[in-house]
DNA sequence: CCATCGTGAGACGTTGATGTCTCACATGGT
DNA sequence: ACCATGTGAGACATCAACGTCTCACGATGG
């Protein structure tokens, strides 16, 4: 009985606890343990309660990160209508997820080896589908590889974010300022073709 | 008499231990001294004679980085000819320099606050000022604004630095992938180039 | 009212990296 | 041969973060 309240409290502790380390470490990705439990307002022992140690808490927010992707990827509902679109709407989805994708993102290159969890290869699949499809609709053009493409949305993503936290950007142009650069540089410029060399 | 000698080859050890040291943390940022040491084939204790710490090893790649940009700068001439090709001349000649740059991109992001070196600032305003020159031109769209234009050259070249090392893009594809996507997205769309042709 | 449980505070011991030190050795110049 | 100097190896103390533990407090449910 009192097992029912205390699992649903733990849960919603859980998340918040997850959120405010996400929020923190996008900022100084070296933050110790004390000053996560600080930022979630609770304690080091409470903190180690519920995430056995470091690694833990970054495979917690692994795990976030990556159900926060899946559902934008679905959300964007990437095979309908022009990929461009689709893209578009998948950077909008994105959004809200770029800070904690940016600390993940550095947090894998940080460490060599060290197989990362395999929710990432899918989430990179879907993505480069996406891009691939674009090609051959005669949409995107074909000299910048789908994986390239993946990569740089994720390069981007991540520099969009923080120029954002360090106000170099407006946070309203966000969206804009990746998909329009992204998707310029992807969508294939038929018109200037005859004028290039 | 004897200094001169000893001054010089501390000169050429310095610059050899700095590169297998920028080699190493490329690939893992967290490296510690002992292996940054074994990295450059010299001791814990010679490394220490010549960076006094962590901090000072830091500094010092970080020199390097800046001193490295402001050549591939000077070498990109940036003022000559066309805007998009001064910027594809400055991604070819940073090409050598985007794995250091990539790892000292996201040292800054590490920390919050802590002034950067003024270096970077300096950096940034020829980068800009390009993009700006670019858009003047009637060359570059003008709905990018150049500090986000710079701070995603930026990002792209740390993307495409990580993709290479990890295999995901071949390196001889490097400046055309970052070039293309960049100035795809930042070229000025064909309608108003044609009357200007 | 009492029992239970989560929590905060804090005291440990442990580990890993760091910075400092000494000393023996090889090299190179005098 | 002699001396000086840079180097490698290793011992040593220090420090910060970690993980574990205990204990008292407050709240909640029976």
């Amino acid at each position: 009985m009192s097992h029912m309240v205390y699992s649903c409290l733990m849960a919603v502790d859980r998340d918040h606890v997850l959120r405010s380390a996400a929020a923190l470490l996008t900022r100084k990705a070296t933050a110790t343990m004390d000053e996560v439990a600080k930022a979630a307002g609770i304690s080091r022992a409470t903190l180690h309660r519920q995430f056995a140690g470091r690694d833990a808490l970054v495979r917690a927010l692994e795990a976030l990160g990556i159900s926060e992707c899946e559902a934008a990827l679905d959300a964007a509902a990437l095979d309908d209508g022009p990929a461009s679109e689709a893209a578009r709407r998948l950077v909008h989805e994105l959004q809200p997820a770029a800070a904690l994708l940016a600390f993940l993102y550095t947090e894998n290159q940080l460490f060599e080896g060290e197989e990362q969890n395999a929710g990432w290869s899918r989430i990179d699949d879907r993505v480069a589908a996406l891009f691939r499809r674009g090609q051959e609709a005669g949409e995107f053009r074909i000299d910048l590889t789908p994986g390239w493409l993946t990569e740089a949305l994720y390069g981007l993503l991540a520099s969009a974010a923080w120029a954002v936290t360090e106000g170099r950007v407006a946070r309203n142009d966000f969206t804009h300022m990746i998909v329009e650069l992204l998707l310029g540089g992807a969508l294939r410029r038929d018109e200037t073709r005859r004028e290039e060399s």
